[in-house]
Formats: C-alpha cells, structure tokens, sequence
DNA sequence: GTAATTGCAAATACTTTGCCACGTA
DNA sequence: TACGTGGCAAAGTATTTGCAATTAC
C-alpha cells in the first residue's frame, strides 16, 4: 500500500506542525522522489521553486527531521571524512547524533556478500560501501 | 600486524606521489587516528598545523582518494540528501561516484540483525542505519 | 489574538581554485 | 632542470541565522 500524502501530513499534525503551502508542496515532492533529495534539488523543484524560499525549505527539512518524519543521509557533520584505505581492512562505524563521536564497529560486515550480488547483478565498477550506524550515546541519552 | 607509516608512503610513491613533509605528516596523522577525520580536523591536528596550508592538505587529500591511498566517507556530491521515514520501509542506495545517479537497492537489507546486536551491546538509542554502495555505472563505465 | 512560519538579505562554514614560488626526483 | 607540490588569497557552493511581516490555529 503506498503511503499516502494526507496520512504524511496528519503525522505532522500530530508532530504540532501547522498545515502550511510549503509543508504540503515539500512532502509531495519527497513522497514522489524514487530517491532522496537535496535541499537545493527540493529548492528548485517544480512544486517548490514557486512556491517558497530555500531558507524555508531548509527550515521545514530542520522541523521534519527533529520530529522524525524524514531522515538527513549522508552528510551529519557538515563535513567529509576521510580514512586510510588498509588493505584487507574495511570499518563501519557508530556514530552519536547528539555528541558527534565515532567509533569503528568491531563486528564483522554483513554486507559483503550483498556487494558481490550487486557487482555481478548491475555491472557497476570499483564497488565498495559505507555502512554506519547512527544514534543517542549512553552518555548522551 | 599494524601498518607502517613505511609501507603506506611506499604506496604513494608508487602511485606516483613525491614524498613531502605535508605527505608524511599527514599519513601519520591517518594512520594515528581510529577514526575518520575532516579537512578541518586535520588540517588544525598537532602534526600538520604548523607543518601545512589547508589548501595544502585539500589537495593532498584529494590526490590520495584519486590514487586509492585514502576514502572520502559520507559527503559525496557536497550537499546531504533528505528522505521520507516510510514507517516500516528501508531503503539502501546504490550510487555512481562518476555521475552522481543515485537508485535504491531492492535486494533485503542484510544488516538489521548487526543493528540488534549493535542496540544491545552498547546501549544506544534511536539506532538506525545507512547503507550506501558506491561505484562506477555502466554508462559511465 | 498569539505563536508558529515565512521571505529576504546577510552571515557562516566548508570547499575549491589561481597564481607564482619552491622542492623533489 | 622540470614538473609536481606548496602557500596565500580569493572565489565558489551550501548551509544557517536575524528580523520584520505574515499566516495558521
């Protein structure tokens, strides 16, 4: 069953959100995109470009992701990072949302054998992946 | 058995690199950390920040990632991409590091069992994860 | 009516590049 | 000597904030 935008936006009712123009156009967008957006693509989306600013579209992404109705990939910190390659050597990490810290995940990876079906399965090149784990430290909860 | 600062410098000479203070220090700095660091965390680290310019560290850390040495986690297109929570739904991603597409895998995800594990063992709240492939497409192979 | 939300403009943050000097091979 | 590398300064791109005006409830 597909997730409707009404049922999305009565859960940001119930979040305490007001209805707004630009709620309404944001999640429509999101909820059409097969893939996840950035704020400039959502920014100057069809349903958007007219519609707001991007400082509200950035505003409205804040509210929605404190209140967890969308989810921020990829970038936590503002910044890249970067780490050795060691041969033979591969981490996931475990990331606090509220402190920052990282730490290297000592279990091994369960992704591997999903890489090898993906590499033969989609021909893509130089394959290799980013698993991290993302949540409120003990110190911090 | 550890790396050696030796080894990894050998490495970038092979791949062509000249060896440079800036280079050393920065390996070192690598090599020393248990974790991924930014730009700005190393360009301002003990060894480097009286050593180098951080256009300097930029560029090195730049060339590295095109030779392999190093890999640049998380922030691949510079801006971070925002997505619906469908409850109940799970998406990982496949990603072109050449032009950028980005499509979610259908393949079940095989990491829900580590991500219990991770829950139990360390006691961290709203755990969740991402799950990214990254590679070169066809197209652009 | 009141507090949340918005637009516009300006400020940050982080990354990236130009240009010339310098150092490694 | 030649070309990769480095420093400094400036530009580029993305994010974030201040404040007054507006709008949802």
């Amino acid at each position: 069953m597909k997730v409707t935008i009404k049922e999305t936006i009565s859960r940001c009712r119930t979040a305490g959100l007001r209805r707004t123009k630009a709620l309404e156009e944001l999640l429509a967008t999101l909820l059409e995109s097969p893939r996840p957006m950035t704020l400039s693509e959502l920014a100057s989306s069809d349903r958007l470009t007219e519609q707001c600013d991007k400082a509200t579209v950035f505003r409205l992404l804040q509210r929605l992701t404190e209140h967890g109705v969308i989810r921020r990939l990829g970038l936590h910190e503002r910044a890249a990072y970067f780490t050795l390659i060691l041969p033979g050597k591969h981490s996931d990490y475990l990331i606090c949302t509220s402190c920052g810290s990282i730490e290297p995940i000592k279990a091994p990876c369960p992704v591997h054998q999903l890489e090898d079906e993906i590499r033969e399965k989609t021909g893509y090149k130089n394959l290799y992946h980013e698993l991290e784990f993302f949540g409120v430290c003990p110190q911090c909860a």
